[in-house]
This record gives structure tokens, C-alpha cells and sequence, in this order.
DNA sequence: GGATCTATCTTGCTAATGTCAAGATAAGAA
DNA sequence: TTCTTATCTTGACATTAGCAAGATAGATCC
């Protein structure tokens, strides 16, 4: 007699310990085989080797866990920055190294990416992801900052009034998360196609060099 | 005795007469008032008045659909971009203009936004929506070289070998984009709330003025 | 005019999903 | 020990995409 096919592996404890941890790497799996298509909460509890309805008392519905999923996604994004900006040795470099890490976390995560970046299938205002975002926002607002000549702002004093501090070089910011974004962006969606793909390298740095001088230049106009 | 619930309605003809183009009324419609989220091809059989099997047989499966959809959704930004394009007196103007209907199409049709840089929905190789994505392409590729104060393409210009025209330019063709479409697609989604909403339109001004006049700036050096 | 052909549309089915409600289980508190 | 609570399962319902087979009607051909 073949068991039923959603019935739950008996040898597992009733209780798992982590699930919420191995739902979400379900999660990470399943978008990265079969992308956003095939991501399902029946499937990630399949792979957590728990009852299909075992995510709700984890993440409520799906929009909570695609919550979650996209402040993991930021979180990481945040890491990847901080490491290439680490590495940079003077302002051009580290406006290019930013944009690398950018582009590179949507191409090595394309699913990740368009979940954090897809308003309407999350609850973007959940502590979680405001968090997660906006610790990616303070790393590119330092990056502006520095190109500008003025100081970083460090978590804390981002979390307390860094508005009042960066009301200034709030355009500039947009300018440049702007470019950054919409080249990951693009680049994701297969719309620059027609640029060979030997040349999106160099199409990169000279992008990135030329957004840091522009924003250098006019720093002091401001 | 109530009708049982997906069943078609009687009144009408067998034969539809422009089913093709009333199922996609039809996804326009639920687009705008459900999203992404509500929009199944059942939903539009519906709406249009036949069975659920009908849009079959004009578009296959979803992808179909959707890819369908994305092409008239670059048909309607081109005509946007022409719109405003056409309005300019000067170079600034025209770059500033160019943003704006970028921006503007994105907030006013955000789901046909999303679907058109969602290549996973998407049969991204389908004649209709390159032929559409690609006029969207050249009207910006236009104002790029109106910039660098090189002659614009025609429709014919750009579809037998413009790309050998710009390869020389393909650069500037990117940055440009990706300063507009990055703005506009963290604009849809919600990840400028930290600008005061009426500061965007200054935004918009400030930015796009920058960009336009590092674009004529370096048309000579490259 | 009548028979046939073909595109178009319907009906009915299967497998799958999200969500809910009710119950089972275990872990800890009293 | 007994009670409480968090965690997980079971079973159900409404809904979806997609398939297959059939019904309909407009077009074509003789």
C-alpha cells in the first residue's frame, strides 16, 4: 500500500526544533532550481519534511514568508557590499566595487532580487525587512557620502536621525543607487543583450567611474 | 436550480468575433484592480464571457499571455516616450522629458511595469515583444545620441544595422537607461519613501539634468 | 445548394496550490 | 502529576493551469 503522498515522514520527531530555519532554506533551494515559479509553501515544507500546513504557524501566509525571504536577500546584499567595498583602495575604486557586488548579488541570486524588490508580494513595512533594507541603504548612502568627501554614517547614527544628517545628499544618492540599480536590473531582465557579454565588464568600471566623478564634481555645488 | 458557476453564457454567439483582443481588455482591466496577484487566465476567460479553456487556443499557456501583454505594454511606453520626447525645445528638456515618461508609465501602469522586465514570465524571444521592446529601445537610443549631437535612427536606420551605427555609443546608451529605469523601478517599488513625496518631481529634474549634461559632456572624449 | 473542412469555443477532467479548522503531540510550567 | 501552550498533522474547500475530447459555426470547395 503506497503511503499518501503529503503524509508526513513518521521517523522525524513531531516537533522539528528549527523549522523555521529549514523552511527558509527550503525556500532558498527551491528558488534557486526552479525560481520563483516553483516556489511554493507546500514545496518548502515538502523538502523541511513537514505537513503541508506546517509553514503557517511560522510565517502566517506566503506573503510573511516571502518576507522573510527578501530581508535574508538584503541582509546578504549587505554582506556582499560590505566585503567589495572593503577592498577598495580610493573613491573610483569603490564606487565600482559597489556596483560589482551589486550586479553580481543580482546575478548570482536573480530570484532573491526580484523578490526584495517586488512591493506588492511582500508586507515591506514588517520590522524584518525594514531592517534588513535599511542597513543595505546606509552601506550605499556611505559609499555617496565618502564620494563626496563627507564622513559615514555608522549604524547607530543612521538609526537616530541619519535623515536629518543626509537631507543634503539625498539626490545624490538616488542618482547613484539609481544607476546601480537599474543596471542590476536590466542586466537581470535580459535587456542588455545587445552588449556583448565581454564587454559588460568594462562596461561596468567606465559606468561606475564616470557616475563617481560626476558626483565628486559636483559635491561642492550643492 | 443556480448555474453552475464557470459556465458560459448562452446569450452570446459560440464565436466571439475578437476574442484575442477582449481577453486582453480584459487582462488590462484585472491588471489594475487586482494586480499581478488576481490575474489568471480563468479570470479573464471570465470576464470576457467565455470558458475558461478559450484563451487557449489565441495564446497557448500563461506565458503566452503575459508575453502578449508586455508587448503592448512597450507599445504603450514608446508611445509615452514619443509623447513627451516630442514636447522638448532643448537637450535638457528632452533628457528630463525622456525621464518623466519613464517614470510616469511606471507609476501609472505598474503591473505592465513589472511584467515587462519579469523575463521569467515571459518568452522573452517571441517576434512581438522584441519588435515592441525593441522601438522602445531606439526612441532611447535617440535621445542618447541627440545628447552626444549625433543624427538620430529611423525605425528602418535602426533595424538594419543600427547596432554597427552605435556600437560606439552603447555605452552612453546604458548609462542613460540604467539612471531612468533604475529611478523609476525604485520608485515602483516603494524604495524611495525616505524622499519627501514632494520633493520627487525635483528629484526627477535635478537627476535627469546631471545625467544630460554628463552625456554631452563626454560625447567629445570617446 | 450542399458537403466538408477548419478555426474557434465548451465541457469535463486531473494534479496542484493556499488557506482554514479541528485535532494530535510534545515540551514546559504549575 | 496535571495543565497549558506552542508546534505540527489531517482533512477539507475553493481555486488554478493545462489537457483531451467534443460541439459549433463560418469558410471553402464541388
Amino acid at each position: 500500500m503506497p503511503a499518501k503522498r503529503e503524509l508526513h515522514n513518521p521517523k522525524a520527531s513531531y516537533h522539528h526544533g528549527d523549522l523555521r530555519q529549514a523552511l527558509l532554506d527550503a525556500g532558498d533551494g527551491v528558488l534557486h532550481e526552479q525560481g520563483l515559479k516553483g516556489f511554493t509553501l507546500r514545496e518548502c515544507a515538502r523538502r523541511a519534511g513537514v505537513s503541508h500546513a506546517a509553514p503557517k504557524h511560522h510565517f502566517g501566509d506566503v506573503t510573511g514568508f516571502l518576507t522573510e525571504i527578501a530581508a535574508l536577500g538584503f541582509m546578504r546584499l549587505s554582506a556582499a557590499l560590505e566585503l567589495e567595498i572593503a577592498g577598495a583602495t580610493n573613491l573610483d575604486e569603490e564606487f565600482i566595487a559597489t556596483t560589482r557586488a551589486y550586479v553580481d548579488f543580482a546575478e548570482a541570486h536573480p530570484e532573491h532580487f526580484r523578490i526584495m524588490f517586488r512591493c506588492d508580494l511582500l508586507d515591506d513595512q514588517a520590522p524584518n525587512i525594514r531592517q534588513a533594507a535599511g542597513e543595505t541603504f546606509r552601506l550605499l548612502t556611505n559609499v555617496i557620502l565618502r564620494q563626496r568627501g563627507e564622513p559615514s554614517l555608522s549604524a547607530s547614527e543612521y538609526a537616530s536621525g541619519g535623515e536629518v544628517i543626509f537631507v543634503n545628499v539625498i539626490h545624490d544618492i538616488v542618482i547613484g543607487w539609481s544607476h546601480i540599480h537599474g543596471l542590476a536590473h536590466l542586466k537581470l531582465e535580459r535587456q542588455l543583450t545587445m552588449v556583448p557579454e565581454d564587454m559588460h565588464e568594462a562596461l561596468l568600471v567606465k559606468a561606475s567611474r564616470r557616475l563617481a566623478t560626476m558626483l565628486r564634481q559636483e559635491a561642492g555645488n550643492t
